[in-house]
DNA sequence: AGACTGCCAACTGTCGACAGTTGACATGTT
DNA sequence: AACATGTCAACTGTCGACAGTTGGCAGTCT
């Protein structure tokens, strides 16, 4: 059924999508290096690819390179974590304007729907997911219409997951992240561009905070 | 004088440096196609390090990979220009904010001095080179002291730069962009960070407009 | 004439091997 | 003992060659 497609992706794209799933959920811990040679062995393929993989995942943030040293997964560095709030405050502010004047009823149909799976999951008592949070954003992102703003907020929210598993997870304040989306969801349905700027604003202030917090332990 | 510093860049990272050019001066025209033996053969190097270049380049947006076709250099989309200019307001809003509220009186002086130039230029009568647009933004975002917001401030006006290459040079509005430097200089020098996010949202929206009428000839 | 089929050259994707550099350990010196 | 120097293994940077895929062209059939 798909016979001019190749249905295999390059071993170099296999290789990206391995160790990016590896390298987020701690798998590789930070600090640790990428021996080229025992990771492309261990995935059956050679160095090229693999390089080409790493190469990837550097230019994504979730890898550094240091010439003739090889490639280390980063660790959390607290101004660099205001520095990058500072990046994802902006791209997601202007996604939540843009989101707010451009959003269609499906748009606000899936937000309501991520919102509601929250609350249903706040009371049932159990630890917030980050996939929630995650859905949520996905979401608004979605609404706004912008590729290229919504490509960029996928990348930060990757490093952001990152730093997170680079974190023993403090479990993340619920209750002020639901009000604080269930406002966002008003604002953008009422068609409010500033206000859901505000409150974005706000939300992710917060939620810088609490990181930085958690890395003083 | 520099005896354990590799002085000489990796050979991907002089071919970084080359392609980008070539790509950018439009060299290399938009539409056309690298061929990976043809040109490592031309800069003297293996295929190998010229690969994770194209692969680096294209990561910029300065090159679009097709899967067992190569890559060639991407041409100019309307509608993609809008999007474009999404990010690059949202990014440099944000950047116009921060600089009002962080600049230093260094930062002052090399605003003023920048537009300064560009009074001078605009009285010699000359053409306005993109040189001095450029160099006025990056005093900008060197007043914002963001370094992941400066980072992806960069990437984009190199995407422009890219666009404005493939467009039959239409001089830009000088006047128009030297007052609206202006006034966002007096609004980062008052620290009024609304204003400032204001005048730049105006001046990008009115770039804009321009670069896409010059699309439709 | 037009459409389909099978071949072919060109190019990308991948591999294994060689060369140069780095950090660490061992040795010698003050 | 602390420091400087020499040596070495491990790893990255680079190269040339092979295999698989793509798009185009010639030839054939309707």
């Amino acid at each position: 059924m798909t016979p001019p497609t190749p249905l295999h992706l390059s071993l170099a794209g296999q290789a990206v999508d391995v160790l990016r799933e590896q390298v987020l959920t701690g798998e590789i811990p930070a600090g640790s290096r990428v021996n080229e040679v025992e990771v492309a062995h261990k995935l059956g393929i050679s160095r090229g690819p693999l390089r080409e993989a790493i190469r990837h995942l550097a230019s994504e943030g979730l890898l550094t390179l240091v010439p003739h040293r090889g490639a280390f997964v980063p660790g959390a560095d607290p101004g660099d974590v205001k520095a990058l709030f500072e990046l994802r405050t902006a791209l997601e502010c202007a996604a939540a304007e843009l989101a707010a004047s451009r959003r269609t009823d499906v748009d606000l149909v899936r937000l309501h729907e991520v919102c509601a799976e929250s609350r249903r999951n706040y009371r049932s008592g159990q630890p917030f997911p980050y996939r929630l949070d995650l859905a949520f954003h996905q979401a608004l992102i979605t609404a706004a219409r912008s590729p290229h703003i919504a490509e960029q907020v996928r990348l930060v929210q990757q490093r952001v997951v990152l730093l997170r598993s680079a974190l023993e997870d403090d479990p993340p304040h619920q209750h002020a992240s639901m009000d604080d989306h269930d406002e966002l969801v008003k604002a953008v349905e009422d068609g409010d561009a500033a206000r859901a700027s505000t409150v974005m604003r706000r939300h992710l202030s917060r939620v810088c905070a609490q990181m930085l917090t958690s890395l003083n332990h």
